[in-house]
DNA sequence: AGTTGTCAAGCTAGT
DNA sequence: ACTAGCTTGACAACT
């Protein structure tokens, strides 16, 4: 009897729905205080822990902490020392996920544009890329623990774009950059801008397998798959992937509810090939993510 | 207790 | 002109 390991390890994003709490408990800036948001934290957390332990046992190594997880994380109210307040919290966390060898992400949110023509809006976007550097830092990952973000907006000029995506990048600090990845999104960058980014900075390309069948100048998935993973090097670990599926009856790039099985195994065929860890982008979460590990087990021991 | 409108931040395409 | 959708809920402020 072959016994038959299944490298690629499956997550998803932020939030657990089993579980009933929150990694992005937050309040409004109004309400703002200190003792408010230790409390929040604190119990943000504590979930994350609990997140942890639940993907742990669920056999699920991939998981996408919250950009919510310190709230105001990159805004100037924000004074407040949480590395270290938080130090043996952070730590005991990061030792788990090392312990357990789970791989970890974050995707900074729409309004991180590196891109964009607004110098302010820029620099608000590299203050949140650090925001987020210093969570996966104070956890004590590895460069294998990524953020991702889109190239941006187009702001009607897509060339001037890029090479102003390209010529922020080049400013930004050594520790961004070795944790930054790009993703090909639904309607404006497609894999092949990706490349060209690539090529010019070293940059890797996190492959959105759904984003890549509502926008690609024409490579299929197999091709697409090799050419995003060549991209990631020995530090970077094993490429990431994102999948989703179009939720029916709904506007294109809108991600469905729930697996959708027929969609799923296909995907599990043309990427056979490579070495993935994968994020479902799907509604209901772990739901999902626990039935693909069971088709993907399924399908390697077919 | 349950419901609803709003939340730090931007862009794009569809309506 | 407006807004859903993005990784999308959570929570404060109302009934």
């Amino acid at each position: 009897m072959v016994i038959f390991i299944i490298n690629m390890k499956i997550g998803y994003p932020c939030l657990n729905r089993t579980l009933n709490c929150t990694t992005g408990s937050t309040f409004r800036l109004k309400n703002y205080s200190e003792a408010e948001l230790i409390k929040k934290i604190s119990s943000n957390l504590i979930c994350l822990e609990k997140t942890l332990e639940f993907n742990l046992e669920n056999g699920l190594f991939f998981f996408r902490i919250s950009s919510d997880l310190i709230p105001f994380g990159s805004h100037p109210v924000m004074k407040f020392n949480w590395q270290e307040y938080f130090k043996a919290e952070l730590t005991s966390i990061g030792r788990f996920i090392k312990k357990n060898q789970m791989r970890i992400s974050m995707h900074p949110d729409q309004f991180t544009l590196i891109n964009a023509v607004n110098k302010k809006i820029v620099r608000n976007s590299v203050r949140e890329l650090e925001y987020h550097c210093q969570i996966l830092d104070s956890l004590d990952l590895d460069k294998s623990a990524k953020m991702q973000i889109h190239i941006g907006g187009v702001y009607g000029d897509k060339k001037a774009s890029k090479e102003r995506f390209i010529k922020n990048y080049s400013r930004l600090s050594l520790n961004i950059k070795n944790r930054l990845v790009i993703e090909n999104d639904d309607k404006s960058y497609s894999l092949e801008d990706c490349i060209e980014i690539h090529d010019k900075t070293g940059i890797p390309v996190l492959f959105d397998f759904f984003h890549h069948e509502c926008l690609n100048n024409g490579d299929v998935p197999k091709k697409a798959l090799e050419t995003a993973g060549k991209t990631w090097r020995k530090k970077d670990g094993i490429p990431m992937v994102d999948y989703s599926s179009q939720k029916k009856d709904s506007r294109k790039g809108s991600h469905a509810e729930s697996l959708d099985k027929k969609h799923f195994v296909k995907f599990l065929t043309q990427s056979s090939d490579f070495d993935l860890d994968l994020m479902l982008e799907i509604k209901d979460k772990e739901k999902s993510a626990l039935k693909a590990l069971k088709l993907a087990k399924e399908k390697r021991r077919a």
